[in-house]
RNA sequence: GGUCCCAUCGUCUAGCGGCCUAGGACGCUGGCCUCUCACGCCGGAGACACGGGUUCGAUUCCCGUUGGGACCA
C-alpha cells in the first residue's frame, strides 16, 4: 500500500482514555507498518466542553507511550474558514438547505413520529421554504439522497449496507455557526487526504452519512475500519466505575508504557498465540485483517502481569530513576540528598521481581532508604516503628557491605542478624518481608 | 422503538470444513524448587449460546432464535 495516511482525533473534552489509546495506537501501528503518515487533529469544535489542559494531558499521555505523529496536531477551531467553504459549496450545488426549525419543534416532531411508531427523521419542512423565518438563526441541512442503499466497505466488517431511506437530513452547520461532528470530519479527513479512517465502532453508523458527504463533494471516500468497543468488566461501555481508564492514572499507578501498549495491542487483536511483542515486532506484525469483530472486555490482571514482565526486563538504571522519582514525590527522599546511584540501582534489582508495578517498588524500597535520609515525621512514623527502627538500620548497613548485593546475600545477613540478636523471626521478620515484598505478603506466615 | 454490528474457557484469544477427544495467555488451582515470600518449573479444572439447514463431514458456510453492544434523540 502506497502513501497511507490515518489520523487519530480525540475530543478534547477530559482525560485520554483506554479507548482512545487503543484507536490511536492501531492507527499508528497502521502507518508504521505501511511506511505512512500519522496525523492528529484535534476536534475542539465543542467549544464549552474543550480546554487546553484536555489538549495537553491527550499529547503528554500520546508522548508517553510513544505514539509519535508526523503531522499536527491541527485543531478544528483553526480550520473555520475550510469548513464555511465546504458549506458554501453545497449550498451553490443546491445539496444543502436552511433550516429554521427550532429544537424544540423538532422534538416534538420527533416525539409524535415514535408514537407513532414511525422512525424520527426530519420532515423536510424547511427545503421549500422560500424566505428566511423573521428573528431566527438558520442551521443548515445537508439534502440527502433517500432512494438505494449505501455500502460501506469496512476493512473488518466487510460489506455493510444501509437504506438511504434511513438517513436523515443532517444538519451540517448549527444555528451558532459551528460545524457539526459528521460534516468536519469529512471535510478534514478529505482535506488532510486521509487514505483509512480507523476509528472506533460507534461511528459505523454515522459512516453512510459521511460518504454521502463525500460524494456530494466528488471525492472518493477514503477505506474504513471500524474496531470494536473496549468494555468494563459487565461488558458495558468502559467508564470509570470499571477503575482507571485514563492513561495519567496508569502513570500514576507504577505502570510501564510498554506494559500498557503491549496490553492494548492485544486487545482486539493478535497474531498466532503470541503475547509478548516489542515494539518493533507490533509494527512489523500489525494488521487489520487479522483484528478481531467483537467487542472485548479490559482486564486490569492481564495488564498487571505484562506490567511486572516490562519490569523485570526493564533496565535497572531506568527503573532506579522512576522509582527515585516517586520516592520524592512521596517526601521520602529529600532534594540533594539522594542516595548512592549504583547502590539505588542494586537495590532496584532485587526488588524487581517481586514488585507488579513502580509503585509497589517504591513502597518496598523505603525502608531500606529511610534509615539515613531525613524525610516527612508523618512518613517515618507509618514504615518505621521504633522497635524495628534500629533492626532495619543494622540491616542496611550490613547490606550496603555486601557484594553482590543480590536475594540470596539479603537472605544470608538477615538470619546472621536474627541469630545474633537473638530475635524470634516473627518480630522482625514480617515488616522486612513486607517491606521486601511490597505489603504482598499475608500476615501470620512466620 | 428503528437501523447497524457482534457471539470459542471467568477474561484476552488461536481456529479461516476434516489437523479439534478445540491450542495459547491472564486469573484460579495441585505439586516441585526453596529456611519464608516471590520468581521459576511441571500438572489440573475450565468454552465452541440455542435450533434448523448445506455437506460424506461442521467451532468453521447459510437461515432463524436468544443474548449483548452501538448509533439515532
Amino acid at each position: 500500500m502506497n502513501n497511507v495516511r490515518v489520523r487519530f482525533a480525540p475530543s478534547p473534552t477530559g482525560a485520554l482514555h483506554i479507548g482512545g489509546v487503543r484507536t490511536a495506537l492501531f492507527n499508528w501501528l497502521f502507518a508504521r507498518h505501511h511506511k505512512g503518515t500519522f496525523v492528529l487533529r484535534i476536534e475542539d469544535t465543542d467549544q464549552t466542553r474543550s480546554t487546553d489542559e484536555s489538549i495537553r494531558i491527550i499529547l503528554d499521555g500520546m508522548k508517553w507511550l510513544g505514539l509519535d505523529w508526523d503531522e499536527g496536531p491541527f485543531r478544528q477551531t483553526e480550520r473555520m474558514d475550510i469548513y464555511r467553504e465546504h458549506v458554501d459549496r453545497l449550498l451553490k450545488q443546491g445539496q444543502a438547505y436552511y433550516c429554521y426549525c427550532t429544537p424544540e419543534e423538532l422534538d416534538v416532531r420527533r416525539k409524535e413520529a415514535m408514537a407513532a411508531g414511525r422512525p424520527p427523521k426530519y420532515n423536510r419542512k424547511c427545503l421549500s421554504r422560500k424566505s428566511p423565518v423573521e428573528g431566527r438563526t438558520p442551521a443548515i441541512r445537508f439534502l440527502s439522497s433517500d432512494e438505494g442503499q449505501t455500502i460501506v466497505r469496512d476493512l473488518i466488517r466487510g460489506a455493510v449496507t444501509f437504506d438511504n431511506q434511513q438517513l436523515d437530513d443532517l444538519i451540517i452547520q448549527r444555528s451558532d455557526g459551528l460545524p457539526t461532528y459528521n460534516f468536519a470530519v469529512v471535510v478534514d479527513d478529505v482535506t488532510m487526504n486521509i487514505t483509512h479512517v480507523v476509528r472506533g465502532d460507534d461511528h459505523l453508523n454515522n459512516t453512510p452519512r459521511q460518504i454521502q458527504l463525500y460524494k456530494a463533494f466528488g471525492y472518493e471516500p477514503p477505506e474504513f475500519a471500524h474496531l470494536p468497543m473496549i468494555l468494563g468488566s459487565d461488558k458495558t461501555k468502559l467508564s470509570k466505575r470499571h477503575g482507571a481508564t485514563a492513561v495519567t492514572e496508569y502513570i500514576d499507578l507504577g505502570y510501564l508504557p510498554e506494559a500498557l501498549v503491549n496490553y492494548l495491542s492485544r486487545l482486539g487483536w493478535s497474531s498466532g498465540d503470541q503475547e509478548i511483542f516489542s515494539r518493533q515486532e507490533l509494527i512489523e506484525k500489525f494488521s487489520l485483517d487479522s483484528v478481531g469483530k467483537a467487542p472485548s472486555v479490559f482486564n486490569p490482571e492481564k495488564l498487571l502481569w505484562l506490567n511486572h514482565h516490562y519490569i523485570q526486563q526493564a533496565d535497572a538504571g531506568r527503573l532506579a530513576g522512576l522509582v527515585l522519582d516517586l520516592l520524592r514525590k512521596d517526601g521520602i527522599i529529600i532534594e540533594g540528598k539522594e542516595p548512592d546511584n549504583a547502590w539505588l540501582r542494586k537495590l532496584v534489582k532485587i526488588l524487581t521481581e517481586r514488585s507488579h508495578t513502580l509503585v509497589e517498588m517504591k513502597t518496598a524500597a523505603i525502608p531500606f532508604v529511610i534509615d539515613e535520609i531525613p524525610m516527612d515525621e508523618k512518613a517515618k512514623a507509618k514504615h518505621l516503628t521504633p522497635d524495628i527502627a534500629p533492626l532495619l538500620s543494622t540491616l542496611v548497613d550490613q547490606l550496603r557491605a555486601v557484594e553482590p548485593f543480590t536475594h540470596a546475600e539479603i537472605e544470608k545477613v538477615f538470619n546472621a542478624l536474627v541469630a545474633e540478636k537473638g530475635l524470634k523471626l516473627g518480630k522482625i521478620a514480617q515488616p522486612v518481608r513486607v517491606a521486601l515484598t511490597g505489603g504482598t505478603v499475608s500476615p501470620g506466615i512466620y
